[in-house]
DNA sequence: TCACAGTGATAATTTGAAATTATGAAAAAT
DNA sequence: ATTTTTCATAATTTCAAATTATCACTGTGA
């Protein structure tokens, strides 16, 4: 037995409405027998007759009035299929989960949210914070849609674009403003604080002072930005924070900002998704967002190349 | 652009539940590249990609979700087409309208009803009483299933079938309860009440009289058999009423009954329906129910039978 | 009553869509 | 590196649906 088909409950339609075949089938732009038979065999497969044709016009029987009121309900909502998928071709539409990780986070969220939200009204933005193995991970699963981390990630299932480099600024304590910047070797024999293991900011930290990051070292792991710059302010130590995290974070600490010279520890942060994602379109145009959101940031930049050596920062 | 089916519905569907073109399909009973091009035409006529193709597993995009929210209620609609079609095969189902003459109607309605909504459970059984022409009018314009007449009607796009066969009966005054039952002679001579014109029963008893209906004659016409019994019962006249309306019109007038002798007037009770109908199976069934429900009136007909030449009713 | 127009069903044929089998390419697993 | 899994693609066949042509039935009007 034959399945029904849609084209069968559209010529049913029209029929139902013209209760004549030949404006029927001229209604849906097909010659009458072409209607006649869909209908004859569309009465078949129900195992009921829809029409009762008299000569002068067919009409419906009372279970085709019961079929009709379904029928027009089933075909207006595939219509409305159609549409759903016409206005969200090139609007981004419904979730899309992104994740970043927690040194870039607190610092770039809010002015993406703002962003984000005002070019792409309607959209369900939804944020995922942590370390970037669980990230790469859950992006690889499909739980995410795209993530905002240090590149490389060199995943070859994972699409990379480079949304901006950023630079690493030494964090001390407020009466060692005025010292000298320490460069690389000197930075070695202080007392370097640092985020807890997992974070990627730490062996990149760690990679710029060239210390293997097994290597053990008196050092209190810290589980924030936040968290590290309060405890250089306690005078505790030193520590390296990314830029963007300045103006946020030294703003309630009595600690120093200092640029280093030449050879500036710095970062690539990038954002990632899958090589499959029927997102790339979009995702590429986000990525274009993301990256004027960090671009405003900028002007805190701006102060600190205006002093290239030291800037101190007060609460 | 070719139009989205059912069946890409269905595949959709599938491979929406499996994640995996190869079961997906084998779900369908189909080979993996018939599913995979109904998905991808699927995609291209909507202009949006429904599923992330990894290596391991096809998941749906958030559009792809969106989608399939709407498609597994128009899928489930569509089911409910056929499971309509399958529960109205042979049951009757929805809306019935029967048209009655009026000198049936009041005696055989009841029984009819009854019997109707008991063996048709959920039937919407619609009523009509007027007189034949009009019936039949109604009932080739299609606005009405099914009448119940006196035959023949002879329309030839009509269906014909037989009910039963009923007598006439004679009505008088009651004190006229033991006289001889008139011959139709005798009868032409009497005060003759008949119904008004458009009542086929008039002409009937016209007919059975001799009397042509045109013949001008000092009658008084009564718009229903109860007037004419009241009238009866009045001493007005007599008059002749079909034997079905005995028990209920003979009640509440001081009448007697007689029935007549060898060549009794009789009219045949039929039903009516257009050839074309859809319902014309159903039909027949109805109408041996209607044949029915008009022989368990006939107890009435007993007693008349037992003392075949007068009866008295007394309220 | 007889042709005639209107209407729908049916048949033969063509057209087109969707299935199958076979095969290829990419990624994952071994 | 090799094998397996999985989906896409191509060529072909199969089946459904369209078209044109024609017939049968109905009701109408001359």
């Amino acid at each position: 037995m034959k399945n029904l088909s849609l084209k069968q409950l559209r010529y049913f339609e029209a029929l139902a409405l013209h209760s004549h075949f030949g404006r029927a089938a001229n209604a849906c732009a097909v010659s009458q027998p072409a209607l006649s038979v869909q209908i004859r065999d569309l009465e078949i497969s129900l195992g009921a007759k829809l029409f009762e044709r008299g000569a002068r016009r067919a009409r419906l029987t009372s279970f085709g009035e019961e079929f009709a009121l379904r029928v027009r309900l089933i075909l207006r909502s595939v219509d409305e299929l159609s549409e759903l998928a016409l206005a969200s071709r090139d609007r981004l539409v419904g979730r899309l989960r992104i994740g970043i990780i927690p040194t870039i986070a607190p610092y770039l969220l809010p002015a993406i949210i703002g962003n984000m939200t005002r070019m792409h009204d309607g959209i369900d933005l939804q944020i995922r914070e942590t370390l970037t193995p669980q990230l790469v991970e859950e992006l690889i699963e499909g739980r995410l849609d795209a993530a905002i981390v240090a590149l490389p990630i060199s995943e070859p299932s994972l699409t990379e674009v480079t949304l901006f480099e950023e630079n690493f600024v030494l964090v001390r304590p407020d009466r060692d403003a005025g010292k000298p910047v320490p460069n690389r070797k000197a930075l070695r024999e202080m007392k370097l604080l640092l985020l807890e293991e997992g974070h990627c900011f730490r062996n990149q930290a760690l990679s710029f002072c060239n210390i293997a990051s097994s290597r053990p070292r008196e050092i209190l792991d810290a589980s924030s930005l936040a968290t590290l710059v309060q405890m250089v302010g306690a005078g505790m130590g030193v520590t390296l924070i990314p830029e963007m995290a300045i103006a946020v974070e030294t703003r309630s600490a009595p600690v120093s900002i200092a640029r280093f010279s030449a050879p500036q520890p710095t970062r690539t942060i990038g954002m990632i998704w899958r090589k499959t994602s029927p997102l790339s379109k979009q995702l590429i145009e986000i990525s274009e967002i993301v990256r004027q959101s960090a671009a405003a940031l900028e002007p805190c930049d701006q102060a600190l190349a205006a002093t290239p050596d030291t800037l101190a920062q007060q609460p």
